[in-house]
DNA sequence: GTCTACCATATTGTTGACAATATTGTTTTC
DNA sequence: GAAAACAATATTGTCAACAATATGGTAGAC
């Protein structure tokens, strides 16, 4: 199992937007810091995770840390064992592929939708987006910027799919197996150039509505992410 | 949106199974009744949940009580406001397609992947389930047997493909939409009929471990079924 | 009659205490 | 010295009470 980079970028979507902002109820606060540790390395995969521990640390009881610890194993994010307490997923390495796979066809079918439903202005937001990742392209860009931007592509795109369920079930997929999803893909300039030249052919895809195509270049992104990740690491 | 025959079949998988089987939390056991509650008509789509009511039905206090909302919310089975509560999800009628289409190709994946992995002995226990979805298929046999067998099938495939995870995902996915999965989609033996010649091309695509074609009907079956339910109720 | 402000009630959010179970260390036995 | 039985500790599961917020109804102003 391979452990690089942190995550960034890639948050907890709980619920759909509220025209009323209300009061975030702490055991989703809870369960987003824990996550922000893990990007940040605070926690590894493996480690266990007490709720006297976690409540003492964020100033809770350990009723919230329990909610949040279910929020947590329901996006994979910890396992629960029942008297055993929660511990970070590790998952095995084929198990990953699994899950890259799985994020594929759920994107795929993302892209698909998105050539249905988009308007032009969801057109010109991805292709704005797809701009700014060209300027991240060169040998002087950071694999950490680029992996960002294509993180907001993908959003636009669901977007223009109207269908923030499958979008939420793709960023969910994709938090299982983070270490494939970082910028691990992106170090050298060759393969940020590619993975702009798949973006491109989406946004084509998209713009023409060509849904077939789409939905095969919705999984190729993140197969070839997926390789690249594992060239890296070989 | 519709609502026509109680669910079956379908349960919660909430962990591996166990060497050993633990003491179920009640959490786990509230979550599952809820949704036999649902899957019976004791429960209703839109219905409100009050901790208070479901701790006393249960037996429990609100704690537990809680969890259970929490784990069934990660199955968008109902849906929690902060500060306002539980109701049983209702999907609207969209939301429902891109349910059944998500499921659709989470299930071509796991048949690709059954086509990579599958044992011989998988390859019978299959064959099997498919011979006995024959002996249902004739103008005096229940929709809701030939449902519930076609489930079976599908559990025979995820094991093949050795990804109990995405499994659940894909039952989990259709739980999203259970009004869709139901016996709705083989209501006349002309359905039943080819249902089974899809299930039957399914087998001879892993036999032959031809992953492309699998994969195409894996999302064919689901396509069908949901084309024909939406003529069921039309 | 309709609207608004207010109050009473109902419901969810949080807490600390206690019970049940697992884990760890120690002692005893061979 | 190794293994098993036991005791001490740590950790999770559950509960009941309290706090914060939302809901629904009533009274008063216009």
């Amino acid at each position: 199992m391979l452990h690089a980079e942190p995550i960034e970028g890639i948050a907890i979507i709980t619920r759909e937007v509220q025209t009323v902002p209300r009061r975030r109820v702490s055991a989703e606060q809870i369960a987003l810091d824990v996550v922000t540790l893990i990007g940040s390395r605070g926690f590894q995969p493996g480690d266990r995770l007490r709720e006297q521990e976690l409540a003492d640390r964020f100033n809770v009881s350990r009723g919230p840390v329990r909610e949040a610890l279910r929020i947590l194993e329901a996006r994979s994010i910890v396992h629960l064992e029942p008297m055993r307490g929660a511990t970070i997923t590790r998952l095995k390495d084929d198990e990953v592929l699994d899950a890259v796979a799985a994020a594929g066809a759920l994107f795929g079918l993302v892209c698909r939708l998105a050539c249905e439903r988009r308007t032009n202005i969801d057109i010109a937001k991805i292709a704005e987006k797809i701009s700014q990742l060209e300027t991240l392209c060169d040998e002087y860009s950071s694999p950490r910027q680029f992996f960002t931007q294509t993180l907001r592509i993908g959003r636009s795109i669901g977007q223009a799919a109207r269908s923030p369920r499958l979008m939420r079930m793709v960023e969910d997929t994709r938090f299982g197996a983070p270490d494939y999803f970082g910028p691990l893909g992106f170090t050298s300039e060759k393969l940020r150039q590619e993975a702009l030249r798949n973006w491109k052919a989406i946004q084509t895809a998209i713009t023409e509505r060509d849904a077939t195509v789409a939905d095969d270049l919705g999984r190729k992104v993140h197969d070839n992410a997926l390789a690249a990740a594992l060239l890296a690491v070989a």
